[in-house]
Parts: structure tokens; C-alpha cells; sequence
DNA sequence: CACACTCAGTTCCTTCAGGGAACTAAGCTA
DNA sequence: TAGCTTAGTTCCCTGAAGGAACTGAGTGTG
């Protein structure tokens, strides 16, 4: 966990960060996706220490990315899913894959692929504007502040 | 920094990670790309301890996101300002601020909003197919290995 | 010309999180 | 009854984060 806590700042990546920003969690999330949904799978899978894992799966169902499902009463077993909120994050995740893919994958090619289930295609996420549809990236955008940030903050922005 | 090394793993989301998934490194790369390029107005306006930041800046670099550029020879000053690879990860903060935005704004609204300058609506990022153009989140596509997947490794994705 | 100020860090110390291995415990199986 | 599987918990050690103080180059001010 970082020392300080994100969860306070008005900012939703800070806040984004403060669920899901801790080392490993997003592997974690990635893991659960594409189908690795039992502690010992996510521990083998990710060589990831036992009690941290513990600890983030905790975090995970306490913030409500992860729903911790029985899938045997006898003996008593269960698995991890992701909650609508969780999926959601995926997309960010996707975003992620984007990204390194271009920039960190070097000559090998990326180590995965995703293909677009309606049009079949081998595929990236790619930002589009939500109001009108259109490509849209960082350099296309203005900042403005929003309804949710503090008084004493807004003049930061300019 | 993590202890563990993700920079190595077959997985473009932990070589993303590897590059800015450090503690307070997507915020300073958010800071950097509003218009906050130096040192002590980073520190500032974070609150992160100088060393630290002085550790993530370093790494930036070395890293190719950020560019250290000196604004005045006399006396000697610098900034710090994005560089291509820097600048495409905003988009993946983009869709961190969606996601944040829809899940943890709550009541008061999201604190930041951004204005696609050429349609000139209030909009968030949502994640489209770079095939097709449609609409493709998490649940809308299916994964392959890739060329970058080690052969030992190809059998985990089923 | 001494003093304060700005910028960009570095150094030092303390605390707490991550890594790793061993241990626990419930229930199943041979 | 001995061992296996699943899902953790406990313990100790190391190293990263926080915080405050210090450094050092250069500038402007009385």
C-alpha cells in the first residue's frame, strides 16, 4: 500500500489508484479476467507472496471490484469474480495493454491478443470521444474544473 | 518500487507497470501533462516527499517518458515535459478518469472535466476497436496468445 | 558585499509494506 | 490414518516511503 492515501485527493486517478493502484492489483484484476479466479491459481499464476495476495483480495472485495463467490459447500470453496465495477476497470487495464504494446514490446510483438468478438478482427483499444465519437486523445482535450473539486483547488488549474 | 521486477513478465499491463506503476507515478505524469514541469512546484502540488519524487522523475527519464529540458542557462533551470511515449500514457490515465469518474466521484460530481476541443462537448474517453471503430470493452473481445507469449506460457490462457 | 531567496535536488533517520518460508485448519481421498 | 487440496495466517527480514534538514549554484536587494 502507499503511505499516503489517495483516496482523499480530487482526482479521480488518485482515487482510481487508491482502489486498484497498489502493487500487483492490477494483475490481480487482469488474472480474474481471463479466468484465474482461486487464491492458489492467482498465487501460482503471479508468484505473488501468499499474504499479499491475501491483502488484495481483501482490498478488492472491500472496494467492491471483486465478489468472493462459494463454488462447493462441502468441503466449503470458493472463487473470486469480478463485479461490474471490476469489469469496468478491465477497460483501463485495456487501455494499459494498448499502450505497452506500442511502447514496450519491443521486437517479439505483444504477448497477447485481443479479437473484437463482433467484427473478428485482431484489435486495440483505441480513445474515442464520448459525445461525439471521434478519436480522442490527451492533446485533444481542455481541462476544466468539474462540480466535484474543492473551491481552494481551482485555481490550480490555470 | 515493487520489489518484484515486472519489467521481465510476457504481459504488456506489468511492463506498463514496470514503466509507471510506481507509487505517485501516474500522478506526476498527470501534473507534468497539466502544465506542472518542475521540481518544486511537482512537490508542491503533490505533497510528495522531494525524495521520492526525485527517485520517480529519475526513472521517467530513464525510461523515455518525460524529457528533462533546461529553460535558462543562467542560472541553470529545467523542467521536466512529456515525450510521445509519455504523452500516449495520458491516454490510459484518460480512461483511469472514466472509470474513477463513474465509480468514485460519488455525490459531488467528477472533479476535473474534459472538453473534446474539436467537437467542443464535455466528454470522457470510452474504449473503441481500432478495427472496426465500435464500441469494444472487456467483455466484447477474446484473447489470443501472441507472437510475444514465451511457448511455456501459451497453455495458461485456455 | 553580505544576506536572503529560489530551484533542484541529496542525505539521514524512522516506520511500515513486500518477500518468502513455514504453519494452520477444514474437509476429502486412498 | 496418512496424505492431499484449498485458503489462508504468522513470522522474520529487508528495503521503500515519509519527513525534515542540509547542500549548492546562482540571483536580486539594501
Amino acid at each position: 500500500m502507499q503511505r499516503t492515501d489517495f483516496a482523499q485527493m480530487p482526482c479521480s486517478i488518485a482515487r482510481s489508484l487508491a482502489v486498484a493502484g497498489e502493487p500487483w492489483t492490477p494483475l490481480v484484476i487482469r488474472d480474474v479476467y481471463v479466468g484465474i479466479n482461486r487464491f492458489d491459481d492467482l498465487q501460482r499464476d503471479l508468484g505473488i507472496s501468499r499474504k499479499v495476495l491475501a491483502e488484495r483480495l481483501r482490498h478488492l472485495v472491500a472496494a467492491g471490484m471483486l465478489e468472493r463467490r462459494p463454488y462447493s459447500e462441502r468441503p466449503p470453496r470458493h472463487e473470486y469474480v469480478l463485479t461490474t465495477m471490476g469489469s469496468e476497470f478491465v477497460d483501463v487495464l485495456m487501455a494499459m495493454v494498448a499502450w505497452g504494446d506500442r511502447w514496450t514490446a519491443g521486437e517479439a510483438g505483444p504477448p497477447v491478443l485481443y479479437r473484437h468478438r463482433s467484427c473478428g478482427q485482431i484489435a486495440h483499444v483505441e480513445p474515442h470521444c464520448s459525445a461525439c465519437g471521434e478519436v480522442m486523445r490527451s492533446g485533444d482535450v481542455d481541462v476544466e474544473p468539474g462540480p466535484g473539486l474543492p473551491a481552494d483547488a481551482v485555481e490550480q488549474l490555470q
